[in-house]
DNA sequence: ACCATTTGACCAGG
DNA sequence: CCTGGTCAAATGGT
């Protein structure tokens, strides 16, 4: 073949990895001087450049096919013919489920976790004909948003492939309105110093236990980003993380770990054993975005690293209600937990 | 007592 | 009646 894409990309990616790893160790060397922070600047910018480049060449390839629903696509969907009229004519009013069908969008992804918001789970359920459970969130962000997601680990991808997820988000996000009308204070805080508050909340929180993700998954928010502003919030995030100045959470004492982690309950946090637990976050406005990197260099993002094993106990499972005591400070992380990889694969995984 | 986690059951739709 | 989706109560750890 004259061109080769997957090698083309892997190729990218590797130079997006050794510019990381220059990052990272910029940091570990010395204190970040004026010039130390320019140099981190500039391997940030250029990953930046590398993983644009990069999501470019996945977006052409449709890795991650997403469909809504109502329209042609290759995921299987129930049918979905919802009439918004009857035969004669008149307008029916649609029943709640089928309201929600029509704002129903599916997605498959190998990293269903980091789509911006915070979710809270609320159900899980083993589901005919499918080998892993199907958990269920609602959005996080504001109790009254109605935004949901379910996701389902889909069959197949064990071995060296990367499991799959088909993430069903139902109604769309009403948070956003919701917490500009609630919090009217905020809105004098600048973008740029609520992010950096959110990041460096999300230090602290990872400090006590918050989840991991990954780095692949900040591709869209260095890639969106792009100001100086957000990368140096980044580096900065990253500097205080690498330097040890936030102390790793602990690993759980028991596999597979907890489902769900929380701000107050670091030994329920899941850091995946390999993790030796440098960890950072960035924020995304309120949604906060955290990995963890280990020293071998590697990111670790929880779902990346569960390997797709049956569950051990098929019945149906519910978690964490909020029970009316302030939000919860948790991801979707949980719920998935169901084995780890022994040896990083994700290098094959993410050329495939 | 508080809070995270688990369990069992209810409900609606097909 | 079955299944998916959701909820309230129970349980357990600190």
């Amino acid at each position: 073949m004259a061109f080769d894409p997957d090698s083309k990309l892997s190729d990218l990616l590797a130079g997006g990895y050794h510019l990381s790893t220059r990052l990272q160790a910029l940091f570990i060397s010395r204190p970040l001087d004026r010039r130390g922070q320019e140099e981190a600047m500039a391997f940030s910018q250029e990953l930046s450049r590398v993983f644009a480049a990069s999501m470019s060449m996945l977006n052409s390839n449709a890795v991650a096919p997403e469909v809504r629903t109502g329209n042609s696509s290759g995921v299987s969907t129930p049918a979905k013919d919802k009439r918004a009229r009857s035969d004669n004519g008149e307008v029916v009013t649609p029943s709640k489920k089928s309201r929600e069908e029509g704002l129903t969008r599916k997605e498959i992804t190998p990293s269903p976790h980091k789509d911006g918001y915070q979710w809270r789970k609320y159900g899980q359920k083993k589901i005919q004909n499918y080998n892993f459970s199907r958990y269920y969130f609602k959005c996080n962000r504001h109790r009254r948003c109605e935004a949901k997601k379910k996701v389902q680990q889909q069959d197949g991808g064990r071995g060296r492939l990367p499991p799959m997820f088909e993430v069903t988000y139902v109604n769309e996000h009403t948070c956003h309105e919701l917490r500009a009308s609630d919090d009217a204070a905020a809105r004098m805080v600048s973008p740029w110093t609520t992010s950096r508050h959110h990041a460096l909340a999300g230090v602290v929180d990872t400090a006590r236990g918050g989840d991991g993700g990954g780095l692949f998954d900040l591709l869209p928010h260095i890639i969106g980003g792009g100001c100086a502003e957000e990368n140096e919030a980044m580096v900065s995030c990253l500097a205080a993380v690498v330097s040890g100045s936030v102390p790793s959470p602990p690993p759980p004492s028991g596999w597979p770990p907890a489902p769900e982690a929380s701000a107050s309950d670091p030994g329920a946090s899941f850091v995946p054993p390999a993790a030796s637990g440098r960890s950072a976050s960035v924020a995304d406005d309120g949604a906060m975005m955290m990995m963890v990197v280990d020293d071998t260099g590697f990111s670790w993002d929880p779902w990346w690293s569960f390997c797709p094993v049956e569950e051990a106990a098929g019945h149906q499972l519910v978690t964490n209600r909020n029970q009316h005591h302030g939000p919860m400070h948790m991801d979707d992380a949980g719920g998935l937990a169901d084995a780890v990889w022994p040896e990083h694969t994700c290098g094959a995984w993410r050329r495939a």
